[in-house]
DNA sequence: GATTAGCACTCGCCAAGATAGAGTGCTAAT
DNA sequence: ATTAGCACTCTATCTTGGCGAGTGCTAATC
């Protein structure tokens, strides 16, 4: 904030060398590399200036300085430009596999991969929420004796089925009357006018297909919760080749943490909301108390409304700009590839 | 084989002791937990000629023995027996958690927990194998523009979606119709005689359905081969509890070679022909080339048929009592929910 | 008043040595 | 065949001392 132009480029130098190196940047090894045109001494009381207001940090008496996640906080939403300097990176993201998953999961998987490669960070996606789908069909096929599959499909694609029981006598016939029924009844509306309809038919309905009604309704909650919840995670092992998990009480507490899908969740659900990419440093995170990470998140979109959140997870010390890049795109990309399946069916 | 009372007794000693605690086991360290009636010098001998056999080793000249791949082999063929004193075992399965996933993929993904919370292993889990299954329906659904949902059912309860474009002259009205047709074709066939069936179909069929069949030809592939795939990993971080996996190098490769699930399915896949439960030790595995990992692997099954493989990835040192019991109870739980939900649907 | 050179001081890292402990292998006695 | 005894080996751990990097302070300089 108050800093002056010198303070902001030595910072920045700062920044830089230890994001490259992985360790504490000393005065000296900061005169030569960059020029400054003033000397070690100089250098020192600057950067002595900056550890006390916080942006530095001291390992040790000795040792050179890192930055505190303060100091890294200031780096991003000041110092970078994510805008310049990002041909390398275009070119780099060409040679990127390409995603071609032809089913919803398959290309959620591939997705979280690919944000792994890319960025040597751990890849994270939430699937899309479907709290915009609508009613498209619903179907009843009978199995063996008393099982019944009930599949439900809505406007974007989603299936979802549900193995349940019920009384034998109901026939396959009646089943696929009571469907078409459904459809007529429930055809295009939302999945929350859905499970109200099913609630106010209930009350007057015949008997025989209370249980179906009921069943029914339990899908369509489950489709919105079910696939909610699902959060993808690839490429975790990336994690492990950055130097500061070679601590392995920090590399158990970090897999501990993925393997609580929930909690990520939670974590990632919070920033669903703003657009843009958004960086979350260290302990400025209170759902993911995992000392010296920080997680890089955007959003994705199917159609116009904001849909799923995607992001890695790394060490603080992470290459920032590259990896804002590659959330950027690969957002865009599924949001490219999420519309072409779901909403642009008719100008192909 | 050709091992006498008193070196079986002692080889066992030793293997269990090295279990127990993980560091090499002494002679004189032997002699005091067990009592053999022996003195250390002659435990030194007996110990010295398991090493000749090739059951036991020594990490250097003045530590004491580790068993090698061989005595562990030797071991479970020979030395344990899984039936006795397995209440303490029991009972603590009882307290094991519940499985109830309605749904196939999330009862596979509790499985794999389950494995691994039990045995403080990796749960690998390979789903059942479709190859058995019968065709039961197809719909189509036609959602936005050309864009058309086909859905298929097998008569287990599979349902596989996938999501094509054709032609817009084709109406939902249509469609019902063509699905209506396959049903009746190709009700209680096998997946092989439904592609069969839709080849010899599409010689003589006329040309509007032409790319319908085409598609739900690709699609009954899809669900032998996609299903077959899919492999589910429980709790990988179990195995970083153990002190063999400290190394950060090893447990980096461990969880590299867990991403690649498809060497995984290669080696569960091995062992699916054989019943009962198999244990895999160290180098013995040609696919998982991880050095001081063995793995317990069993089948279960859905109805009569051999179907799935399930199993654990651990540090070769593990509890193999209780692993090999843990695997079976899995496996039988499994094949009994699977067995509930797919095939006994008639006497509930 | 900002900058710089100089210097004492601090601290972590690393290699070298010293020590203790555990365990073996061999030999000679039982 | 078994055992006691002993020399030997190897590891793990602790200590020590030197090295190097880097700081912080002070006094001189621009």
């Amino acid at each position: 904030m108050d800093l002056d132009d010198r303070n902001k480029k030595v910072l920045q130098a700062v920044i830089d060398s230890y994001i490259a190196s992985g360790s504490p940047i000393g005065s000296t090894v900061l005169v030569k590399r960059f020029d400054f045109g003033v000397s070690s001494a100089t250098l020192r009381n600057i950067m002595a200036d900056l550890e006390e207001m916080g942006y530095l940090t001291h390992p040790h008496t000795s040792a050179g300085r890192i930055p505190t996640d303060l100091g890294y906080r200031y780096y991003i939403d000041s110092l970078i430009s994510v805008e310049n300097d990002s041909e390398d990176i275009e070119e780099h993201l060409q040679q990127a596999p390409q995603l071609h998953g032809d089913d919803l999961q398959e290309l959620m998987e591939e997705a979280s991969r690919f944000l792994a490669t890319l960025s040597h960070c751990a890849g994270v996606i939430v699937a899309p929420s479907e709290s915009e789908a609508a009613y498209r069909h619903i179907e009843f096929v009978r199995l063996r004796g008393r099982q019944v599959l009930i599949i439900f499909v809505t406007s974007n694609g989603i299936v979802q089925n549900k193995l349940i029981d019920i009384d034998e006598s109901i026939r396959q016939q009646d089943l696929n009357g009571f469907s078409a029924y459904l459809d007529e009844e429930l055809e295009h509306r939302s999945l929350a006018e859905v499970r109200q309809q099913l609630i106010d038919k209930m009350k007057e309905e015949k008997l025989v297909f209370m249980q179906l009604m009921d069943e029914t309704y339990r899908a369509s909650q489950d489709v919105q919760e079910r696939e909610n919840e699902k959060v993808y995670i690839g490429g975790a092992s990336q994690m492990l080749e950055s130097p500061e998990f070679a601590n392995v009480e920090k590399m158990r507490a970090l897999f501990k943490a993925f393997e609580d899908k929930y909690k990520l969740l939670k974590l990632l659900d919070r920033s669903v909301s703003a657009q843009g990419i958004k960086v979350f440093i260290g302990s400025e995170n209170p759902y993911f108390e995992m000392q010296g990470c920080s997680m890089v998140v955007g959003n994705y979109n199917a159609g116009s409304n904001v849909v799923g959140t995607l992001g890695v997870i790394g060490p603080t010390r992470m290459q920032y700009k590259q990896v804002i890049h590659v959330v950027d795109y690969t957002a865009k990309l599924l949001t490219k590839l999420l519309g072409e399946r779901f909403q642009r069916g008719l100008d192909r």
